[in-house]
This record gives C-alpha cells, structure tokens and sequence, in this order.
DNA sequence: TTCAGGATGTACT
DNA sequence: GTACATCCTGAAC
C-alpha cells in the first residue's frame, strides 16, 4: 500500500468531515489468505443525535445500535430487508451514536474472488450490465468483500478490515440527498451523502 | 433505459 | 404484525 492505515484518531472527529474524507481511501479486507481491496466513492453520514434515519435517533439503545456507541474506528455491520448487509464505520467518542456508511466502491485488487463472491462467476464471464452495477450499493459491497454481521463490532485499526487513507481534491467531492429513508421526516432532505 | 414486484429474516411495536 | 440505511429479475418502452 501506497499510504498509511488510518488510525483511531482519524474516526474520532465530526462525521460529516470523516465521510468526506473517507472517499478515495483504500478499504482491505484479509480473508482466508487473500486481500481483497477496494477504492471508496460513495458514503452516508448517520448522526444519532439528530437524524431521524440513524438507528440510534435520539439516543436509543438496542442490542443491535449498541455498537453505534462504541469507540471510533470500529465496524458496525447489519441486516437489511432480510439478505443483505451494510458496514458502517463508527465515528466521534465512545458513547456517542454517529457513523458512516459505506455506499460504493471500485475494485482495487481481487476482482476476481469479489465477482465470484457475488455471482459465482469470474470478473471475464459478467454481463455488461453486472460489470456496471458491481460494487455502486451497500449490500453488493458487503456480499463482494465477504463482510457479514460477524464483523460487527470489529476494530477497523487491526489487521483484518481496516483502511488507508486518501486524501482528495475539495473539488472532487459531491455532496446530495442521501437514498433510501424516505421515512426520515426533515432528514430527508440533509446533504449527507457524498460520492467522487 | 426505466419500472414494478418479490425475496427474506431481524428488530422493534 | 410491520417496517426495513437493498438487490435482482423480467417486462415494457
């Protein structure tokens, strides 16, 4: 890798900043002797404290937000609509509910081993149409990396999941609704999501 | 290229 | 019982 691994430090701060920041960063997973990398494009800003959309919204504590509270740098995986998940990255102090979550990405390095995770299939034998829509949603990143609920609560500054900075131009940085929680009230309409 | 509908299980009311 | 931070398929355009 080109760049250092992100510490703890870099998860502790505002999420909104962490989001942004996350975008052109390098996220690895080591998996049964293989390292599978991706490119990060697209992220979601979840803040408990006030959004509507969080899990956590207004301070609420379950068994499944409870990692929401956990200390910065840490992996928060759930599942959705039945089949699939979506990770998160903690963000700010431990006891506060706020992170990220990781919406697209670009294949970096085991492309292969993420299209057969996916299809059963090589990279070569995709349609056009899976080749477009490989890795741009939640649950196809997740299902590509192999990353599943027992990532959950994992600590992203180990050597298993973790991720290497980045760094972008201001002006690469797109900034619109986020999708997907039309339920959310006003929090609909927060310019929380933020691709390349 | 867009659209509707279904799959599927967990969390929470 | 209902909703869910989604994705795939197949049909119409």
């Amino acid at each position: 890798m080109p760049v250092e691994k992100l510490t703890r430090a870099f998860y502790d701060r505002d999420t909104l900043e962490v989001a942004r920041d996350l975008l052109g960063c390098h996220l690895i997973h080591r998996v049964a002797g293989e390292e599978l990398v991706v490119r990060i494009t697209e992220t979601e800003a979840y803040i408990g404290a006030v959004d509507k959309a969080c899990h956590a919204y207004g301070g609420r504590r379950t068994a499944r937000t409870e990692t929401l509270y956990a200390r910065p740098g840490t992996a928060y995986v759930y599942l959705i609509y039945g089949m699939y998940h979506c990770l998160n990255f903690v963000t700010e102090g431990e006891g506060t509910a706020a992170a990220v979550l990781l919406r697209g990405v670009e294949a970096v390095e085991g492309a292969d081993r993420m299209a057969r995770n996916r299809f059963g299939r090589d990279l070569s034998q995709l349609t056009a149409y899976q080749r477009k829509n490989f890795l741009n949603g939640p649950g196809k990143v997740c299902k590509a990396m192999a990353i599943t609920r027992a990532h959950n609560g994992l600590d992203l500054t180990g050597e298993t999941l973790f991720l290497c900075g980045g760094g972008l131009p201001a002006g690469e940085i797109h900034a619109g609704k986020r999708i997907g929680i039309d339920y959310a009230e006003e929090a609909v309409d927060f310019p929380w999501r933020f691709s390349i």
